[in-house]
DNA sequence: TATTCCGATAGTGAC
DNA sequence: GTCACTATCGGAATGAG
């Protein structure tokens, strides 16, 4: 079955939303046992259903670039590696499915799960024409409409994959969720033939709005050269998440959500100014933590265990 | 022989200057092969035979103070431990040679060896009367005429004991003293009964000037709250010698060197302002390593070693 | 400016 | 705002019975 495949030829577009660790060896810089549950590791995910469906992207040709190899070599030959490029891997070469991250692609742009999530979801929406991933990402969503448009269509779908993810995660904990969870067990046990996910939504009741703690937006000064668009869950639960500004810049108005676009002008939006130095204020309950990063986390994590729950 | 021995018997005034590890068991924070001969530490050291020669100051009868369990106790139930009062107990009880670091006392002072050495010399003198001890040094050394005066007395013997002791250390490894080590090893061997500390000098070269490169010197804002003159070698070389504020305190204006008293009343000496933010600079070649303090810890073992062969 | 522990802050180098 | 490493800087508690 193609949902538990891990294929990476270039006819297959799309591909398991597998964990870095199964293809790469890479582990999580903290032992991650209170994030997530251990068996939730061993089931087909969210990105698998949903990009196995039929509405999907359509894939192009081969891309027609030079090899990696080449590419790399040009880069270190002329100014040395720089890893604020670290993005021109999936958007040059897709098609090879580099370090299992890639969720799908067509000709115009890659979806990838962050090589270093800062929440249980962290997707990447990037768009793989230079016209576009060059551009600083307030202006260019600010300014070019249609740009933006096919952006926001793109996101709408990829935050119910999102959301189906979490549900995948933790729907097995939610009280809200117990109406979906029970009615799926039904349909899925109650046949040797259960319907595709695409058409189960239609079947089940609505359970718990897990679409409600997914977030889209752009940080204001991107680290990464190639323009971005993170969708994640607000939860910021994960062994990546070390940093005052990690933190900050995912809880701060300095991401600048998706349907806040398109800024005035003249917006003080591009200017946030000494936003490091800002307080950090719990994303569930608002509680200032000042600059104490190891008290916030213990926090979030109790605000986890309640939120998973809800 | 009492050079060798360790009482702390009360009616002896003098101990030898032995390790706080041979006592306690306690250890230098860092191992410490770079800073001292291994060899040397078997030997009696300066302390030992200088304190075992007939000008050291006279015992009193034994002190006559509540228990020491008695006065803790108070202590504690007022405020609560103060690691500042940390002297207390060398003033209190000397006779019982607390952790093995007391080098002389008497009725009016207390010598010892300083817990956290900051140099491979480094005394403590102590006054024990609290109309001295209670003071802030700079002041009582710039009014008290007579206090400063039998300081500095105390503290040239203190110099000559301590350069004697880096002569102990390190004096086979000068060049320019080698005049006076090759005597003294004629001097030791020539003869079944070698003369006492106190008369070889005359019998012997002089060698290299040892006292040079000792000072002696008190904290514009001392931590501990027990008003001590510090006496110790330029050369900085300490496992105990592990923060910028360290360096700063004895290689700064910081430390008013016991030459530079009285000053005068409304002296900015009084008042260093932000001295932990003044730049680190070597003592011997006056090099500028602004806040590096790991860069200077290598540079002053490089001094170190040039500093031993002179 | 006593130490020690922990953690926040800052600079660098990286393919 | 990429990470990872080192080191600097900053506050709080501190022993012993």
């Amino acid at each position: 079955m193609a949902s538990t495949s891990n294929t990476s030829s270039p006819e297959e577009q799309t591909h398991d939303a597998i964990t870095a660790e199964e293809i790469t060896g890479e582990e999580p810089p903290n032992s991650p046992q209170t994030s997530t549950d251990p068996s939730s590791q061993k089931r087909p995910n969210a990105f698998t259903e949903l990009m196995s469906s039929s509405k999907k992207p359509k894939p192009t040709a081969a891309f027609t670039s030079q090899s990696p190899g080449a590419l790399q070599k040009a880069k270190d030959a002329s100014k040395g590696w720089d890893p604020r490029n670290g993005l021109a891997l999936y958007i040059e070469k897709p098609e090879t499915n580099p370090e299992g991250r890639v969720v799908e692609y067509d000709d115009d742009y890659v979806v990838i799960n962050d090589k270093y999530p800062k929440a249980s979801v962290h997707l990447l929406l990037i768009p793989r024409k230079p016209e576009y991933y060059t551009q600083h990402p307030l202006q260019l969503l600010s300014t070019a409409t249609a740009f933006r448009a096919e952006v926001c269509n793109r996101v709408a779908r990829l935050k119910v994959l999102a959301a189906s993810e979490l549900r995948r995660q933790y729907g097995h904990l939610s009280v809200s969720d117990t109406p979906y969870q029970e009615a799926l067990e039904v349909l899925m046990s109650s046949t040797d033939d259960p319907p595709p996910p695409k058409e189960r939504a239609a079947l089940l009741p609505p359970g718990r709005d897990w679409l409600s703690d997914i977030v889209a937006g752009v940080h204001t000064h991107p680290s990464m050269n190639h323009l971005h668009i993170h969708v994640f869950s607000r939860e910021m639960q994960s062994p990546w998440m070390k940093h005052k500004k990690h933190y900050l810049s995912f809880n701060t108005t300095f991401l600048v959500r998706l349907e806040e676009f398109p800024l005035d002008e003249g917006s003080e939006r591009f200017h946030p100014g000494k936003w490091p130095n800002w307080d950090m204020k719990c994303w569930r309950c608002g509680k200032n933590f000042k600059n104490k990063f190891a008290a916030l986390k213990v926090h979030l994590e109790e605000e986890f265990e309640q939120w998973k729950k809800e």
